[in-house]
DNA sequence: CTGAAAGCGCTAACAC
DNA sequence: GTGTTAGCGCTTTCAG
């Protein structure tokens, strides 16, 4: 075996007695090589251990073939399944995922740094927030990106969001068949976009409709924040007949309180929604009555659009948004 | 703005009335520049957009700077806060994560060509099953690797892993505490390594302190496999005094499976114990008795071991085992 | 401390 | 179809 350095196209051009050029065709898919030569450069390689050096190819096609993925530590519990989802979909279309973890707004100089220096093709960003000059950056340095999850007003950013209003609309009418007399909107954390537009677009539907004993509370989207917003709100006040929430993991959190220490029936004296569909909301122990997002889809829209603006540089920005499924659960009273 | 294309060190040379290769000394940390070099260069780049490309860098010093991080499908659900910390404390160490994601043994191969032809620093595998042969290839291609949560018997690969014998010991310790007359274990799936160790342990154990009445189903570490399992057992067998679940999640399968259908009290008439510690194992409608892995410290390990190979290539391999915490829940009763 | 020069391993014209 | 050649953008000796 060679092991002692890495084997260069070079060398395996040398021992297989063709150019160095041979080689490197041989190894791009579609280029005209003649069968013989094909054959006896695989072989050579093969018995050599060559692996092409995807390095020098990046550096002179000015294609890293790595698309950053961004994500928050304020994403959605769903958020490994939209991962894994991103990872699958981009490998099928011949990208890698080169992955970053933002954790506060601390890191983010750091973050837009690695993404200019390590030239990726694309970014995907999960459900993170960033300042509009932010955004403008990626358009300074040419590289496309696409929010997952979020629905930014000007529209000159690529965009995939779950429908929310329609979602919501769709829980609130749900919860409307018990003619609920006061509400409770338990909103996550204000630093996250999908948050403050899903406790808006409540808030405004309830104003709408006329509904007058509507509360807000701010939790951080975990299960904890559930328990212990119900809990402080339930010392000093009755309790809401629904209580809508942004996620499901801080409903889930709202339900357990409510079992464990207080006299209230779920669904018959209060109702809970969340959103997200997670897995733990189709429990046996919750079935929440949510909206389940469309992932999968969700993430191909996000990767077409990511790979149409490789592709073609100036496609124009495009938002889409996708519709979501409502879940009747047990957590609304059904009549 | 110097937009139409990527700006250069040359162009930025140029600009400053410097050569390049200064221009590359202000940019590469702990070199030796005068101070007012360093200033004019760093000035015109600023103002010049320039950022210096980490490919070119790659090709050059043979480091790529990214370790591959392989998720597979199989792994557990803490998976989520093993990757974010993966990814942090590679951050830390100033390596960036290239993510790949194995669905099932058909994309090995595929695999193993993107990692030798992105030149990574070193591979992280999360609870993958690799043959031997694989393993020997990191070994050929001189990549280091570590893999976490695994426990290879033959000693020459880079383990992390959390003390499976010890945590069961303590779970058997638990349930034994009510004297239990029959036994079910339900595994993992057979081509999960974990599974199948923790399985042999929890037998092994079971029967080195005599216990004749012992059961194994198998399921494949989801929600719906505990209960399935379960309940299929439940259809044509007494249900058992305890229930050893090789993960968290089918635990609460199995829980919320006997909540559903049966007449069976937890913790009074059946006991059930799981194993990981992940987040809704704590919560309020389950409360599992399980063991807590160490994921932060186990993590740090891996990461350690991983930056040691990287830079010292013949550091010999290493097995590091940190212990898990018992959690005493619920799910067996206390006297 | 600084600049000139030689590549890293590969791709992409371009002749033959 | 194949070989020759010129770089991609940077790091790194090596003189000065």
């Amino acid at each position: 075996m060679y092991k002692n350095k890495k084997v260069t196209s070079y060398d395996v051009a040398r021992e297989a007695g063709v150019s160095q050029s041979a080689v490197s065709r041989v190894f791009r898919p579609g280029l005209s090589v003649s069968k013989k030569t094909r054959d006896k450069v695989m072989a050579t390689a093969n018995k050599m251990g060559y692996r092409p050096n995807a390095i020098a190819r990046m550096l002179i096609t000015k294609q890293s073939g790595m698309v950053a993925v961004i994500v928050s530590s304020r994403a959605n519990e769903n958020y490994p399944e939209v991962l894994s989802q991103v990872s699958k979909q981009l490998a099928a279309r011949n990208k890698r995922v080169l992955l970053f973890t933002l954790d506060d707004a601390a890191g983010v100089d750091d973050l837009f740094e690695q993404i200019w220096t390590f030239q990726v093709d694309g970014v995907i960003a999960l459900a993170a927030h960033f300042e509009s000059q932010r955004l403008a950056q990626f358009e300074q340095h040419k590289v496309p990106v696409v929010l997952y999850n979020r629905n930014v007003p000007d529209a000159s950013t690529n965009t995939v969001c779950c429908n929310h209003e329609q979602g919501i609309k769709q829980l609130l009418a749900e919860l409307k068949l018990n003619n609920p007399q006061s509400y409770l909107v338990l909103s996550g954390p204000v630093d996250s976009d999908v948050a403050n537009e899903r406790r808006e677009i409540a808030l405004d539907l309830l104003k709408k409709s006329g509904e007058k004993n509507v509360q807000v509370l701010y939790g951080d989207y975990t299960y904890q924040s559930g328990r212990d917003c119900i809990a402080q709100w339930l010392k000093k006040n009755p309790a809401p007949d629904a209580v809508v929430c942004s996620n499901d993991t801080m409903a889930i959190g709202v339900i357990d309180e409510i079992r464990e220490n207080h006299n209230i029936h779920i669904p018959n004296d209060m109702s809970v929604v969340g959103f997200d569909g997670i897995a733990s909301s189709f429990w046996q122990s919750y079935q929440i009555t949510t909206i389940k997002q469309p992932v999968e889809q969700l993430v191909k829209a996000a990767v077409d659009m990511l790979i149409e603006h490789i592709e073609n540089a100036d496609s124009p920005p495009e938002a889409r948004v996708l519709t979501g499924t409502l879940i009747k659960g047990n957590s609304v009273k059904r009549s």
